[in-house]
DNA sequence: TCAAAAGTGTTGACTTTACACCCATGA
DNA sequence: TCATGGGTGTAAAGTCAACACTTTTGA
């Protein structure tokens, strides 16, 4: 009785399914924040966009969600294609949704934010018109991508001081010097050496490698690598 | 010369849609974790599954986002039809994309959490079938609802101690003893009442009335009212 | 021997925690 | 007068910020 009852006034997913139809008309994007660090300069991978509106402005890189794939899968392809990387940090950040953000229809996009070593053997820009650009320079990009920029460049901010997520920027080994000047690119402040360093060792997030650089002009700093390197997503813990 | 060759390999937006047109095919939902506290107990506010599929079981508030809506207007909107108010606290914490996440087809779907007072005169539950649950006894839900749930409530809880957004979910007029449990009650720990009153007056977030409590079997308290109350979704200078 | 950066400790200010007693009210 | 929670201060521990000199290397 009752389960007749209940049964009348619930519909099943396929009947759901089809009255939802008419809303199957937003498409789903997501776009790709990549950053990357050399030569002292805190840098994001960009692209000219190709499309008229937005002749000769920089854009992320991003596509479309393909039906079949996750969210996540999706900016890990878009990683995997435009830069040959698969062991890569990716952090969702926000979803921008607004109704005029595309000029080509009604796009949302979920934006990631991901760390790389612009120096990995791996790494292979496929596409020419894909550039490095020092974070700091930009300014116009195209679409809503700058504030897409400037929210991922706030959450990265706002997670380096509490996880070891910064040496996906650097190489396997790398000196405190090198650490820091990095700590300094992002946040946009300058670091005390001594209390930087105090800092650091609390953390155990680096191990000493016991070798020294090399070819520097002065005298040589200790190499270290990280211990607890983060390669994927999730921040244990947080959010 | 080189805008005419520059022409040729650009797509129009009105082209670009057309060669898209295969994606429109994921539904974007917005899904409203509702807050509320009453009686000591934290609470969230959920309906029926109305799916046959989750028959029984717990859903979050939610709805597919209208073609011509802004993502945030839609859960200003989730939450205006839920529950009459329309000056209440919303953000935005994360988007779930899994395939099979939604028996009905591909639905996307971003989280938002949102505090109001539940004795608020405006409050008007419209659907017999939405009710407050308390957030420690909940189990099982319908869809990755309980996965959402845990993640909006563990922001709220990274939040509440930086930003002053906890007000949102009290009576114009309280006392810190019930600020205290409020807190206690979302972050799962005792605090030292000493200790919190120091902290909570350090803020400067409230502000003294000069009224005392009425009607309590004790000595009464003072009365404060938020100073600095967050109602709407815009953590300033963080995220 | 000079220039450049590495490496290292201490002090004071501030923040956080732990903790105990008297007070005002209603029953 | 008792039970209940309101209201308050201090001391110790820990964290954070500021700051200067010696060492090692290559040029």
């Amino acid at each position: 009785m009752s389960t007749n009852k209940g049964k009348l006034s619930l519909k099943t997913a396929e009947i759901e399914k089809i009255s939802h139809l008419d809303y199957f008309n937003i498409a789903v994007s997501v776009d790709c924040v990549i950053f990357g660090y050399e030569q002292n300069e805190f840098k994001v991978l960009l692209i000219e966009s190709d499309l008229e509106e937005f002749k000769g402005k920089l854009s992320l890189l991003g596509d479309l969600v393909r039906p079949d794939e996750d969210l996540d899968s999706a900016s890990y392809r878009i990683l995997k294609e435009r830069t040959g990387l698969d062991d890569v940090y990716l952090q969702q950040v926000h979803t921008f949704g607004a109704i005029q953000r595309h000029p080509s229809g009604r796009v949302i996009t979920t934006a990631y934010y991901s760390l790389v070593n612009i120096n990995h053997h791996q790494l292979k820009i496929s596409d020419n018109q894909v550039h490095w650009h020092n974070v700091a320079d930009i300014r116009a990009m195209a679409f809503d991508h700058k504030q897409i920029l400037d929210t991922c460049h706030e959450m990265l901010r706002s997670h380096i001081m509490e996880h070891p997520v910064i040496f996906n920027l650097l190489p396997e080994k790398f000196s405190l010097r090198l650490l820091q000047d990095l700590y300094e690119a992002i946040l946009g402040v300058q670091l005390d050496r001594r209390n930087f360093r105090k800092k650091i060792s609390l953390k155990d997030w680096v191990q000493d490698l016991d070798e020294m650089e090399t070819d520097v002009p002065h005298r040589p700093g200790k190499l270290y690598k990280a211990k607890a390197k983060m390669s994927n997503g999730t921040i244990t813990g947080v959010i």
